[in-house]
RNA sequence: GGAGGGGUUCCCGAGCGGUCAAAGGGGACAGACUGUAAAUCUGUUGGCACUGCCUUCGAAGGUUCGAAUCCUUCCCCCUCCA
């Protein structure tokens, strides 16, 4: 295990907040391994790097030896959560559960250390609970403190409703740390208020109450918003190699910073000289390379991150055509298909309306080169690589 | 239980009998410029058999030569009082 302040730096690289840092230090110094708690929501099982930010932390303690809790807000997710109220969304059955579960194992693997991760779900305790049980549970808080959660207040200063059952919610993710006996709960900084319900709840059953770490939200590709998967400005941790390289070097250089914090595994050290390195006249881009490379190589291992750099230079600096063009077979009827609706056919564009709005502004290659008459026919026989805009391509085959 | 406000194109939001596929903003997309960065400028932003036609303004009916705009019924959301 790395000494006592080297670890104390690697815990709160990033963090937003530390409370209560002195207890935290306490903890550490007795040198047992802690447990370390995490929750997620079930019901998005497909995780971006805006979630990888809470992962890469888990996986910091665990690297210190401390063991890690991924818990899964089941319990939660099957009563349907009411914060995004827009559309109440359908509560997930069981199966959907344990299905999303699985693809949860499938990804936090690529960041956690499977013999070191334990993975939880709170309906295992929440379930088993009776009414009476959760009464007593409430009783533990009061209105007013609830009150003094940042939203809560304003709904309720501002005359806008609040379910009761909202009120539960911070109750049972509390309860949650009791359940585990967590020492350190992670969350995004807009969990602190529960995280601090954990804290008080801990005390009222007799436990040692948890330490409580907030981690930044990372903004999305637009570099204001949260990233997420609605907003459309995410990278998925799925996503292909090259697909993650580009979506990363699309990121301004502003933001690259904060992708270097929260994402990257390198010492801030190196991180520093990276800034010093672009003070003296590099080009951003470059640094925004091995960003890139680092986390293809998380996802994607080794040789992906070896070779997606040479093509993005390729596609982008030399603008040649990208390899793994999709192919596609349309067909034609025997007076020629229209442009426009090839194009649609191909899956390139939306409609044939849109196509014909690409073809007007420019958009559409046909073999590289511009093509500006929405008029033209294709016949079966012919193969072209259609391509629109500067990210989709296709190559279409006309057959009769 | 009572009183009132509201549902418009991806989002916000104007329109309140024809000139409305619907102002303005946001977002998004495209073009130029670039480092597929940011910023900036320009354009586009319902569909199709695309100089024309068809379908949209919570839903269904109705009035009218003509409705997002008027009437009826219904559905949904919100606020205040109790």
């Amino acid at each position: 295990m790395p000494g006592f302040s080297d670890q104390l730096d690697l815990i709160r690289r990033g963090s937003h907040e530390i409370l209560l840092e002195d207890e935290l230090k306490q903890r550490l110094e007795s040198g047992r391994p802690l447990r370390i708690k995490a929750g997620f929501d079930p019901t998005a099982p497909d995780l971006h790097l805006g979630h990888t930010v809470l992962l890469n932390k888990l996986r910091q303690f665990q690297d210190l030896g401390h063991e890690a809790i991924f818990l899964i807000g089941d319990f939660t997710g099957m009563i349907g959560d009411p914060t995004g109220k827009s559309a109440t969304r359908p509560p997930l059955t069981r199966d959907e559960v344990i299905d999303n579960a699985r693809t949860y194992e499938g990804q936090i693997f690529k960041i956690l250390d499977p013999e070191k991760t334990l993975v939880m779900f709170n309906s295992s305790w929440m379930g088993e609970m009776s009414s009476a049980d959760m009464i007593q549970l409430a009783a533990k808080h009061t209105v007013a403190r609830m009150l003094e959660r940042d939203d809560f207040h304003k709904r309720y200063s501002s005359g806008q409703p609040i379910a009761i059952h909202e009120f539960l919610y911070p109750l049972v993710q509390g309860y949650d740390s009791v359940a585990l006996k967590a020492d350190v709960e992670l969350g995004g900084t807009d969990q602190k208020f529960n995280l601090l319900v954990g804290r008080e709840l801990q005390k009222h059953y007799g436990q040692p109450p948890q330490v409580v770490m907030t981690m930044p939200i990372l903004e999305g590709l637009d570099g204001v918003q949260k990233m997420s998967k609605s907003l459309g400005n995410y990278i998925g941790i799925n996503e292909a190699p090259d697909e993650m390289f580009g979506k990363l070097m699309s990121v301004s250089d502003e933001l690259m910073w904060r992708y270097f914090e929260l994402l990257s595994f390198r010492p801030m050290q190196e991180i520093e000289a990276f800034r010093d390195r672009i003070a003296a006249g590099e080009n951003p881009r470059d640094i925004k390379f091995l960003l890139g490379e680092e986390l293809v190589e998380r996802f994607h291992g080794t040789k992906a991150a070896g070779e997606v750099r040479g093509r993005f230079i390729d596609r982008f600096q030399k603008g040649a055509m990208p390899e793994d063009i999709p192919g596609v077979t349309v067909a034609a009827p025997s007076e020629g298909l229209p442009l426009p609706n090839l194009l649609k056919e191909a899956g390139l564009v939306g409609s044939t309306s849109e196509a014909m709005r690409m073809i007007r502004q420019g958009a559409v290659r046909r073999d590289g080169e511009r093509v500006e008459d929405p008029g033209l026919k294709f016949e079966a026989g012919s193969e072209a690589v259609y391509q629109v805009g500067k990210r989709r391509f296709a190559r279409v085959r006309l057959v009769s």
